[in-house]
DNA sequence: TATATACTTGACAAATTTTGTCAAGTCAAA
DNA sequence: TTTGACTTGACAAAATTTGTCAAGTATATA
């Protein structure tokens, strides 16, 4: 099954046997930014998803992937008709409509 | 097909003969930000979709949804592996994952 | 028990994005 | 060539997101 982003690399560090602080260090925010970030408290911002993948040595487009579709979550989980609201939207990028 | 937001609101208004001026003052906007947001050049604030319903008697649930997927399609339509991504949340939704 | 280390949390400030206002513009009809 | 309907762009105001910092928890270890 998807993770989440957060479980994502929160597995990837402890994976690299990195701290907090390390990683934090590397992409030049706060200790407490990754960890609300891993937790899933806060949606990390989109140019970070780059220096992740650069840090553990992954796809980026898998790491984009994972922080798009949570974005999408995030954007629809209180909302009802969730699979029509996302045949649609699938529809009208197909079809080049907005 | 499905429409988008705008066009949607767009064919109402003019389906009841109203003027943008007429409509915005209904809403409590500015008639030029009606106007964008009838040509897609702004995303209607969520809490106006309550107000179009009432106006123009349709279902608040219908709006919503071409709302909510339109909201989709701006933050998709520049990336790749569409597809995958609105599956993806799909299931992280249908599983209660986030 | 005390100290250190890793991480978490919450309040606040700074930065960014979204939204609203206004003035000037286009365009078609009268 | 004036009027009415709508559009557009620049800017300000408001709201949201992001970063900083200080204090907190939890665990391991001297």
């Amino acid at each position: 099954m998807e993770n989440s982003f957060g479980e994502t690399i929160r597995k990837l560090r402890e994976g690299n046997n990195l701290l907090l602080r390390e990683v934090s260090a590397k992409l030049e925010i706060d200790a407490s930014v990754l960890s609300k970030i891993e937790n899933n408290n806060r949606i990390a911002k989109k140019e970070l998803i780059k220096k992740f993948a650069k840090i553990y040595n992954v796809d980026y487009n898998k790491l984009l992937i994972i922080w798009l579709s949570d974005k999408i979550v995030n954007e629809l989980k209180d909302e009802n008709n969730i699979d029509e609201i996302l045949k649609i939207a699938g529809q009208k990028i197909k079809y080049g409509k907005e």
